[in-house]
DNA sequence: CCCTCAAATATTGTATACACTATAGCGTAC
DNA sequence: GTACGCTATAGTGTATACAATATTTGAGGG
């Protein structure tokens, strides 16, 4: 066997300690998930299952299970007879997640203008000293979660569960992305952006909060290095460290 | 054994022919999923691992992995040690779902007005006709999944996959939900609606041609019986015949 | 006649075993 | 020295076996 670049210890999972007295494979996905997007497994590790059923020290048939949901997620890959691996997204799936976000998520703002309260208002604003807290003190995985966790409140706020969910999981896939080609779009102008967005619901003003919003995802993408040569890079050093 | 409700005789799947030479699962999945959208399984109806997997031949484990990849797409729900049944919708999730498609179809035929061709234009006529046709001679799976397919192939026109995916998905929800909370809303009219809209791009009309289409999903909704006692029925229906 | 409790049955949850495929290492031929 | 092919090995795909849990059936008592 040749070494794996990636240890693949994915077991701690230290901030993670879930009631995961029903679902082992429930545990499993959250840690693959969260192992994902802390960085510890990079895009193209492969994810042998009976390693992963070792570590867990549960059969691969969880571990399969696990597998399985995270493929719909498309967080990890599933090529017949060849295993799972950490999902390498295309430079198109980005930016097509990227467009669905902006789409999703500016009209979210928009209708929200119309509903939100007054407490819902200092619930964000609560959220965004979080932001500015985690940011301060260079917390990455803390900052990481709460940049995201911020858009999944909005959905939430419109009490559309669906819509949560969906955006929640556009979310893992734009952290796997942002991952792979490396984002100059600094967590504190993101944090800013937030404020802004804020201020603009606070004021109800529907258009502006759209268009912030808007110009936000379309700012993160932007600093994305989606140029060719950067993009293949993993390709380029996947086969060899 | 208390005798089924629904019989089960899920096999044939007479016009999904597919190409299942690699995916038995995705075999199970697509025979499960054109049932419960041809109403042959009601909501509510339990699904047996064992004897699906008897009525496909395999054994339980690939039947599993079937109904877990269901449950991801709603379609099916997966009660803990209890099993696995067709999917009852909720009102709110009825209503969560039909907000979200507006919001993103909304978006999608507003970018796509500037975007679309005519050859483009031309294939969306045949569709329409297609669409006429099936209503006009009342071939009821057919027009269902033609006026489904109308929106996954607007999502394909703006060269969005991702999109494609998402709205494939909330779209089988649909008409879970149509065939659940009995729509009033004829096929007929609901294709009059998909030539307004192509109308409106046609004319690369941004503004109308979003307004129909959130317009055109809003009334779907709106022929709902999503009152209370109606939505009960099943409920209420379940336990006995 | 209905309600409660208990054994029997059926069904799901998990683990293990086996078959098949792809990969890697090595030896041989050119 | 390099390229090709063979064998060994590791890994996935599917099936089956076993354990745990829910549901049903029946008997007994109120």
């Amino acid at each position: 066997m040749s070494r794996p670049r990636t240890p693949l210890k994915i077991l701690p999972a230290p901030g993670a300690g879930k009631a995961a007295t029903a679902g082992a494979t429930e545990r499993i996905v959250d840690s693959i998930t969260t192992a994902i997007v802390e960085r510890r497994l990079m895009p193209g590790t492969r994810l042998s299952e009976q390693k992963i059923a070792d570590i867990f020290q549960v059969s691969r048939t969880l571990v399969r299970q696990a597998l399985n949901q995270l493929s719909r997620d498309r967080l990890v890959t599933l090529e017949p007879a060849r295993g799972a691996s950490v999902a390498m997204p295309s430079v198109d799936e980005a930016k097509q997640v990227f467009q669905v976000r902006a789409m999703l998520e500016g009209a979210l703002v928009r209708q929200l203008c119309a509903l939100i309260t007054d407490k819902q208002i200092a619930e964000l604003r609560t959220h965004l000293s979080d932001e500015a807290a985690a940011v301060i003190r260079t917390d990455v995985p803390g900052r990481t979660r709460l940049l995201a966790d911020f858009h999944v409140v909005l959905a939430r706020m419109l009490g559309n569960e669906v819509l949560a969910q969906l955006l929640s999981d556009l979310l893992s896939r734009s952290s796997l992305i942002a991952l792979m080609y490396q984002s100059s779009h600094s967590a504190a102008h993101s944090q800013e952006e937030h404020v802004l967005i804020v201020n603009a619901l606070e004021a109800r003003d529907a258009t502006a909060a759209a268009d912030l919003m808007e110009h936000h995802i379309s700012a993160v993408e932007k600093n994305l290095r989606l140029d060719p040569h950067t993009a293949d890079l993993f390709t380029a050093l996947r086969p060899r460290g």
